[in-house]
DNA sequence: CAATCGCTTCACT
DNA sequence: CTAACGAGTGAAGCGATTG
């Protein structure tokens, strides 16, 4: 039987910024969102412990974090350093010479192979005491027969955790939990479950399979699968890239097509950027539009070849925001490359 | 009729 | 008090279009 691990780091962007700021640490930190000027029109990525004891978390308003407390520490996100932070972290789990999959940017599964639990339990005792000593990171790691559950057990284990499920509990751990703890399913598709009358992974076990897919289509057999104790996962050791993108809140709303163009412009050089960190090329772009009322646009063209251009990106995407732009006043704009592909061995045309 | 396109919806931090 | 607060990144889904 193999076993996967899932390591999933603690509120990974504030414990970066404790890690370089050890003067605030045991303070509620707050990491957010920081449009221009203006902090508190942003909302909160992650925070620490100490700030979700005073009912502090993600996607909450920043205004509505400070009433909870006035003196909470706050760091607008620094993608840049925490993507660096990321990178050291997988390069340690690499080297520990699994195959390694990188699900996000704090998050990668490990297939441990056939060591047994006390092996895998020791791996990962291993892996904390390594990434805490290197990083000043803190950690949480979840060991199972494949990687949904190890995850599953990853987010019970939390914070700072090393929790272990075996096959013969597998079972009787789905059971009692809530169906939108499985990867994949958000509210929306919970309250669907909900109103068909599951709301537990129990239920979803016992559940006609056919309704399931009529309902879901193929995510609605593996719904069915992984209730029933078959997780068919697979650690990948490849992490694609499917796009990058950038989008920025305008420090006040407009219908001023010239405001809208120099966004695109310094979003569209932080878009090609990136790009070439991952060396790649691009053949897709779209841009998108929200307005007042939240609501929002995306325009999407391809072109016929790959390319890295700047010059083309910003044209081009300056070209297809602007039907977006009309008397409906936009607070924020994006722009996003698609369609990507692997520099090298290949030849751009053009 | 399958692949691709253009756009919306959803999940997650 | 369930209205208003409301960023950014990215993948998945899906109907329309096209070769």
């Amino acid at each position: 039987m193999t076993l996967v691990l899932f390591i999933d780091m603690d509120y990974f962007y504030a414990a970066c910024e404790e890690a370089r700021h050890p003067e605030v640490k045991g303070k509620p930190v707050v990491v957010g969102t920081a449009p221009p000027n203006d902090k508190l029109r942003g909302v909160v990525q992650t925070c620490n412990y100490e700030a979700r004891k005073l009912g502090i978390h993600s996607a909450m308003p920043t205004s509505q974090a400070f009433k909870l407390d006035k003196n909470l520490v706050y760091f607008g996100d620094d993608y840049k350093y925490y993507g660096e932070m990321s990178e050291k972290v997988m390069a340690l789990l690499k080297a520990y010479g699994h195959r390694t999959e990188v699900v996000s940017i704090d998050e990668a599964a490990l297939d441990l192979g056939e060591m047994g639990y006390d092996g895998a339990r020791g791996q990962a005792e291993a892996i904390k005491k390594e990434i805490m000593a290197k990083f000043g990171l803190p950690c949480t790691i979840g060991i199972s027969t494949g990687k949904i559950y190890a995850k599953m057990m990853c987010d019970e284990s939390k914070p700072n955790g090393l929790g272990i499920i075996e096959e013969k509990d597998l079972k009787a751990f789905l059971k009692g939990k809530d169906v939108i703890r499985i990867l994949g399913v958000g509210k929306k598709t919970a309250d669907r479950l909900n109103a068909m009358g599951i709301d537990t992974i129990g239920k979803l076990a016992k559940a006609d399979p056919n309704v399931l897919i009529d309902n879901f289509g193929i995510f609605g057999k593996e719904l069915y699968q992984l209730a029933n104790g078959i997780d068919t996962s697979r650690v990948e050791d490849k992490y694609t890239i499917l796009s990058i993108g950038r989008e920025r809140t305008l420090q006040k709303e407009t219908t001023d097509m010239k405001v809208v163009e120099s966004m695109i412009k310094e979003l569209a050089k932080e878009a090609i950027e990136e790009l070439n960190r991952q060396h790649l090329w691009f053949k897709g772009i779209s841009v998108k539009a929200k307005y007042t009322d939240f609501t929002d646009k995306i325009k999407n063209k391809q072109f016929n070849n790959y390319t890295d251009s700047l010059d083309l990106l910003t044209t081009e995407g300056v070209k297809l925001i602007r039907p977006l732009i009309t008397d409906r006043a936009v607070r924020k704009v994006g722009i996003r490359v698609s369609s990507l592909a692997k520099r090298e061995g290949q030849k751009k045309l053009s």
